[in-house]
DNA sequence: GACCCTTATGGCAGCGCTACCATAACTATC
DNA sequence: GATAGTTATGGTAGCGCTGCCATAAGGGTC
C-alpha cells in the first residue's frame, strides 16, 4: 500500500538483511544471492519503498540529470529538437530538466544558475550566444557542454548543428542555377535569432558570388510566425521593385508568404517563387510543396546526448559535428 | 572562480560566521544584520558557492519540482500547455520535471515511477485514461495531480481542460444552424487520443438532436498530421456520398484538408466546407481562415499550476476547471 | 534591577542514501 | 592443509543541508 516514505532501512528489517544489500538490489550491483533478491523484492513490494534520489544523489555526488536551455516552445523546430533529446535519453536513465529562455541570454544565465544546484551531468543549449557569466559557468569543466543548432563559431565543448552561413550560400548558388536574378528577402527579428541572420549573411554571400544582390526585403518585428510571413510579403510587394523569387527567413514566413500569394492571385513560382528553411511538414502538405532546406532537428537533439553522455569527462578538444541539410526542391522556386 | 565544489561551511568559515547563517542568508530568511549578510555574500561570490539542490531537498524533506507527463511534442498542442506551465511556474521558484508518454499509459506508469524518487510536490498529466499502478500513485495523496485537456470524467484532484463531448454538440449544432446537412468526418486514430474521439461522439449526438447524421467518414491510423488530414479527405471524397461540410478532429488535419480541396480544385465552403478544432494560428492565417472551435491551451496550463500551487494539500473534493472554447466563425464553413 | 521582548546568531542531530572497507563462508590450487 | 581467489553480506562514516532548540546582547517597562 502507498503508506508514509518507506525508506531502504525499513525495506532492510522488513526483509531481514543490511540496508546496503538492499540498496545493492535496488541498484542492481554486486553478487546478490537469488534468495535474498527476492525477500528484498517482496519487502519493497509490500511496503512500496520508492528510493529517494535526493537521498542518492547526495551520497553518490553524481547526478542523472542534463538541463536542457531551450529559446522558445512556439516555433516547433524546438520541441523538435527537444524530441531527439527524449529520444537520446531514452534508457540511459537521465532526466532532462528543461527551461525556455526566450530567446534572452539574461533569462538563460538565470536559469543555468538555477539548475547549478542540481549538478547536472551536462548541459544543453542553443547557439553561442551567452552572458559572460553564462560563458564561465559552461565553462568550469564540470560537466559537458552542447551548444546546438549552429555550427558557424567555436564551442565550448560540443556543436551540434549546421552552418547556416553555408545554408544562405546554397540557397542562393542553388536559385541563380534556377535562373532567378530578382531577389527579396522576408525575415523576423535578428536580434534574438542570430542564426536567421546568418543564413541572410551567407545569401548575400552567395549572390555576390554570383553578381547578384538583394532587391528588396523586409523584416517583420517580432518572433517568425506564418502571420507574420504573410504580412511581411504583402509589405514587402507594395514596396515595389518585384523580385522574381524571395527567400524567407524559415518555413513558418514562407508558409505565410505563400498564402499571401493565394490570396492576392499571385500565381506562386511563375510570377514570384519562394523559398524557405526548415523543411517542415507544413510546407510539404501545401498544393504545392515548398522549395525549402531540411535542417535535421530531431537529429541535432539526439546526436549531441549521444556524444555527450559517451564520455562524461570533457574531451582536451572541443568538437563539431555537422548534422547538414538538403535541399527540397518543391514546386514553389 | 570556478573551484570544485564549494559548501555552505566553506562559506561559513570564509566569513567567519556558522554554516547556519549562511543557510539563512542564502534562503533570505530570519533576522540577519546587514553586517554579516554582506560578509557572507561576499564570501559567497568569492568561492562562488552554489547550493546543492539535493543536500537541501533530503534535510527538509521537500522538493520543488513539477512532474509533467505530455503525450507528445510532435503536435504543437503540447508545447503550448507546457509554455502555459512554464509559464504559472515562473517566479514561484518550482522546477518541471518533464516525461513524453508517447500516448501510452504503460509509458507514462513507468515516467511517473520514476519521477516519483524525486518527490514532487505536484504531477500534472494529460487526460484521464491511466493504468491501474498510475492510478494508485497518483490517489496516494501525498501530492497534488492535475489532469489536463478533458473535463468530460471525474478527476483524481483535479482537472483542467473543456468539454470535448460538449464542444463536438457545439460544432453539430452551429453546423446545421448554418445549414448544412450532409456531414462528413475525417479523423485520426482514436485509441491514443480519446479527446478526439470524445468530439466525434458529441458531434453525433448533436446531429442526433437535429436529425441529421454522419453520411461519410474515413479515420487515418496514426497520429493526426497536415498529410493526413489531407489523404483522408482525398480518401473520402472518392468514397461517394460527397458531404456538404467535413469535420476534421483538430485543425492539422483540417489544414490539410484545405490543401487537398485547393490541389483538386475543390472550391472550399461552396463546393464543400471544412470544420476544425483547436484554433491553430496557421489556420487562422490561410486565405479562407479555417472555420474551427479555438481551444485554450496556454490557458490549460497555466490554471493548473496556479490552482497546484495555491495549496500544497490536496483539498477534499476533487476541482473541475472548465477553460471553454469558442467558436472561431472562419470562412470555410 | 528583575522582567520581558526583540534581534541576531550558533550547536547539533539527522534526512536517506552510497562509498569504502571489512568479514565470512566457500571452492580451487599446489 | 595452508594460501589464495570467489561469492555474498554487513558496519560505519559521511554527503551538504535544514529543523529544532538554545543563547546572547540590547533596549524598554514597572
Amino acid at each position: 500500500m502507498v503508506n508514509g516514505n518507506a525508506t531502504l532501512a525499513d525495506v532492510a528489517s522488513l526483509a531481514g538483511v543490511s540496508v546496503i544489500t538492499v540498496s545493492r538490489v535496488v541498484r542492481n550491483l554486486g553478487p546478490i544471492s537469488e534468495s535474498t533478491r527476492q525477500k528484498v523484492n517482496s519487502a519493497i513490494a509490500k511496503l512500496d519503498y520508492v528510493p529517494n534520489k535526493a537521498a542518492g544523489m547526495l551520497a553518490s555526488a553524481e547526478s542523472n540529470l542534463v538541463a536542457v536551455l531551450l529559446p522558445s516552445l512556439s516555433n516547433i523546430v524546438f520541441p523538435e529538437v527537444m524530441r531527439g533529446i527524449t529520444e537520446g535519453l531514452r534508457g540511459t536513465g537521465h532526466q532532462p530538466l528543461i527551461g525556455v529562455t526566450d530567446y534572452d541570454p539574461k533569462q538563460e544565465e538565470a536559469l543555468l544558475t538555477s539548475f547549478m544546484s542540481w549538478r547536472p551531468v551536462a548541459v544543453i543549449t542553443t547557439g553561442f550566444e551567452h552572458t559572460d557569466t553564462t560563458r564561465r559557468i559552461l565553462s568550469s569543466g564540470r560537466f559537458r557542454v552542447a551548444e546546438l543548432m549552429d555550427i558557424d563559431s567555436q564551442p565550448i565543448d560540443l556543436a551540434v548543428g549546421l552552418s547556416h552561413r553555408s545554408a544562405g550560400q546554397v540557397t542562393a548558388r542553388h536559385l541563380s542555377d534556377l535562373g532567378y536574378r530578382r531577389f527579396g528577402y522576408v525575415g523576423h527579428d535578428w536580434t534574438a535569432d542570430r542564426r536567421a541572420r546568418l543564413r541572410y549573411e551567407g545569401l548575400v554571400e552567395g549572390l555576390t558570388e554570383r553578381g547578384l544582390s538583394i532587391v528588396s526585403e523586409t523584416l517583420s518585428p517580432g518572433p517568425s510566425s506564418t502571420q507574420a510571413g504573410k504580412n511581411a510579403l504583402a509589405t514587402l510587394l507594395a514596396k515595389g521593385a518585384p523580385p522574381d523569387v524571395v527567400v524567407f527567413s524559415n518555413d513558418d514566413m514562407a508558409v505565410g508568404g505563400y498564402f499571401q500569394c493565394l490570396a492576392a492571385g499571385i500565381e506562386v513560382k511563375r510570377d514570384l517563387a519562394l523559398f524557405g528553411f526548415n523543411g517542415l511538414e507544413i510546407g510539404q502538405c501545401m498544393p504545392m510543396p515548398l522549395s525549402t532546406l531540411l535542417s535535421n532537428r530531431f537529429l541535432i537533439g539526439k546526436q549531441a546526448v549521444e556524444v555527450l553522455l559517451s564520455s562524461s569527462k570533457r574531451p582536451e578538444d572541443t568538437q563539431t559535428i555537422d548534422t547538414g541539410f538538403e535541399i527540397i526542391v518543391g514546386k514553389t522556386a
